[in-house]
RNA sequence: GCGGCCGUGGUCUAGCCUGGACUAGGACAGGGGCCCUCCAAGCCCCUAACCCGGGUUCGAAUCCCGGCGGCCGCACCA
């Protein structure tokens, strides 16, 4: 396929290596070779496509069954409402300006940023435009002049049903399909706080140039969840657990100061110094490198990158990247912790004109002074018509306090929501101040949410697990999410050993072992392509078998082998397959 | 999207500059057979490829153009 040479081979050597195992093995390659390929897609084979589902199964279990979370399961396509609300279709885009000279394509918001000093937030395509002219921004490569600047919209657009007025969007992330069901599942919990909920699924993002074959997809595969606490409250109930766990950061100030080395900090220093913001995001950050300790990836090949305010979402107070070293790409992004705050949900409030806020009871209902609103719906009706429905709705989830202090200062209220300003003056409502004991408050919880690419961590599982052997490739796959589990081999293909092995293969099946019987060749051939596959346990068949029912159980780290009756087998791989280190016990 | 390099069986590659003897060679993998007591042993046989389209030419894997794809650099990666 492609051709490395001089100085590039050595460095790439390893994920060369690991693009061509996977294509001869069967983990994964290029879709759509069959019609010249297309970038940003990739086929995950036989081997591939079970590693993949361990490898989530591994994470469901201990994200959510542990961690006592929901998941759940939601369209991948969703109207386009969701995505203007979530401010996906405006925010995930990019400005692009090219040069009419040299023809380089430039971020035009980061032009006028860092030409004219001038922030680009919030800039229409034709005020940009127009700022960029003012300012004389100019190509920062040959000093040509720039054309407009066009969005790109990385989501795939499609239109859902046969009106074409009907526009959805592929989701370029799973939350929105947890945020939209908030009220729902916030019910499910029972109405407490804090509660998690999960979701795995496929995710849309049309990547103008994907490259780096797993790395960068335009359909991938994305782990997350969101983690909803109450504000007031936002302390940790299991921070006891992990906060002596030393986390490897490299934090904002670090950035800023020019470093590119992380710190090492125990979740305790890295809140007390602030440098993670929200408690319950260095929680579910422990367990991030917990998790990816267990798929082969040790504390010094990983670390946690803050990203700075531009490179935030939209929507986030703070993020952390975690990072794994690759080989070929340097340390990549294979998990983001942000902490979005209550940005999502107040967004899906305003635009569906929906309550979504959480009641929190106190401990004791206490005695305050409040204002109250009461909206007259027949004067908004005469002022708004048709939309006075959603006024009347948003208008009464307003904090009645800023709606008194507005009206008080400047004989009107503009209330924003649905895209609109509508001005609130003070015959429209009733505002009384009065004395009333209170059970609770309603918040809008804030939201961290830990979100994994699936596809980098299964090509970062096979990185860390590939290792050679007497010039040949060993898999270390853990145990836990090797596809296939044991390989059961006659030790030669006569004399009834294939008979007895066939016996084995059964029983080991029906005892619901991932299983393969191969007969082919010679022993140790056989042991090789098991290694390659990332098996981790071979039971061979020999002719001591035929006397006293006892197999070879051969270890593919270590390639140590015991006995053990065949009776027996299944305890015993149970126990390896649970983690023991049942060869150092019993050789 | 720009620039550079590149695209040959399942995998890795030889051949390309200098067009013909290429019915495209090798290694590994795979299938069948012989052999058969533990780490890719040996022997025999077999399967299987010039990214796609156009052009130049009597003749193209080889030269030219376009497309697609890959790698690297720039840009992008909310």
């Amino acid at each position: 396929m492609e051709r490395l040479r001089g100085a590039d081979l050595s460095q790439s050597d390893k994920c060369q290596k690991i693009m061509e195992l996977a294509k001869r093995r069967g983990f994964f390659w290029p879709s759509y070779e069959l019609y010249g390929g297309e970038s940003g897609f990739i086929d995950y084979g036989p081997l591939g496509a079970i590693l993949k589902r361990k490898i989530e199964e591994k994470w469901i279990n201990q994200f959510v069954v542990k961690e006592g979370l929901m998941l759940i399961d939601t369209p991948v396509i969703g109207p386009s409402a969701v995505f203007e609300a979530s401010g996906h279709t405006a925010h995930f885009t990019d400005p692009i300006a090219s040069c009419s000279r040299c023809g380089r394509k430039w971020r035009a918001d980061h032009l006028l940023e860092d030409q004219a000093g001038i922030s680009a937030e919030g800039l229409a395509l034709v005020e940009l435009d127009a700022a960029l002219k003012e300012h004389e921004v100019h190509c920062p490569e040959c000093g040509g002049n720039l054309e407009a600047p066009q969005v790109f919209n990385e989501l795939f657009k499609t239109t859902i049903g046969p009106y074409s007025e009907h526009v959805g969007y592929g989701r370029p992330e799973t939350a929105q399909g947890i945020f939209v069901n908030f009220k729902r599942l916030h019910e499910l919990a029972r109405n407490r706080l804090p509660f998690g909920v999960a979701q795995v699924g496929k995710c849309m993002r049309n990547e103008i140039s994907p490259r780096q074959g797993p790395i960068r997809l335009r359909e991938l595969t994305i782990m997350e969840l969101e983690f909803f606490f109450d504000p007031e409250n936002p302390h940790c109930s299991k921070l006891k657990e992990v906060e002596e766990e030393k986390l490897r950061l490299l934090h904002e100030e670090l950035i800023r100061e020019g470093k590119n080395e992380p710190v090492e900090l125990s979740v305790r220093e890295a809140l007390e110094r602030n440098h993670i913001k929200a408690e319950w995001n260095a929680y579910f950050m422990v367990k991030a490198k917990r998790f990816l300790n267990e798929l082969g990836i040790s504390d010094g090949d990983q670390f946690f990158k803050e990203k700075l305010v531009g490179e935030r979402a939209h929507y986030s107070a703070q993020t952390y990247d975690q990072v794994v070293r690759l080989s070929r790409w340097g340390f990549v992004e294979v998990s983001g912790h942000a902490w979005r705050t209550d940005y999502d949900l107040k967004m899906h409030m305003a635009s569906s004109g929906v309550d979504l806020r959480a009641y929190v009871q106190f401990e004791k209902p206490r005695r305050v002074k409040k204002f109250t609103l009461k909206a007259h719906h027949k004067q908004l009706a005469q002022v708004f018509g048709k939309d006075s429905g959603r006024v009347t709705r948003l208008l009464e989830l307003t904090p009645p306090e800023e709606v008194a202090e507005a009206l008080k200062a400047d004989g009107r209220y503009l209330l924003r929501g649905n895209g609109q300003t509508y001005t609130i003056l003070p015959e429209h409502v009733t505002l009384k101040e009065e004395e009333v004991e209170e059970k609770g408050r309603r918040i809008l919880p804030s939201v961290v949410e830990p979100s994994f690419g699936l596809d980098r961590l299964t090509y970062a599982t096979l990185e860390y697990a590939y290792s050679e052997k007497n010039d040949r490739v060993v898999l270390k796959l853990p145990r836990d999410v090797a596809p296939i589990q044991v390989a059961v081999l006659p030790l030669v293909s006569k004399n009834g050993l294939p008979e007895k092995a066939e016996q084995i293969h059964s029983l080991l099946k029906g005892e619901g072992f991932a299983v393969e019987y191969d007969d082919a060749g010679s022993i140790g051939r056989r042991y090789a392509r098991m290694d390659e596959a990332g098996t981790p346990i071979a039971v061979t068949i020999d002719y001591q078998t035929l006397e006293d029912g006892t197999v070879t159980v051969r270890d593919r780290n270590s390639w140590k082998q015991v006995r053990v009756s065949a009776t027996k087998l299944p305890a015993f791989l149970r126990e390896f397959f649970q983690g023991r280190d049942v060869f150092a016990v019993s050789s």
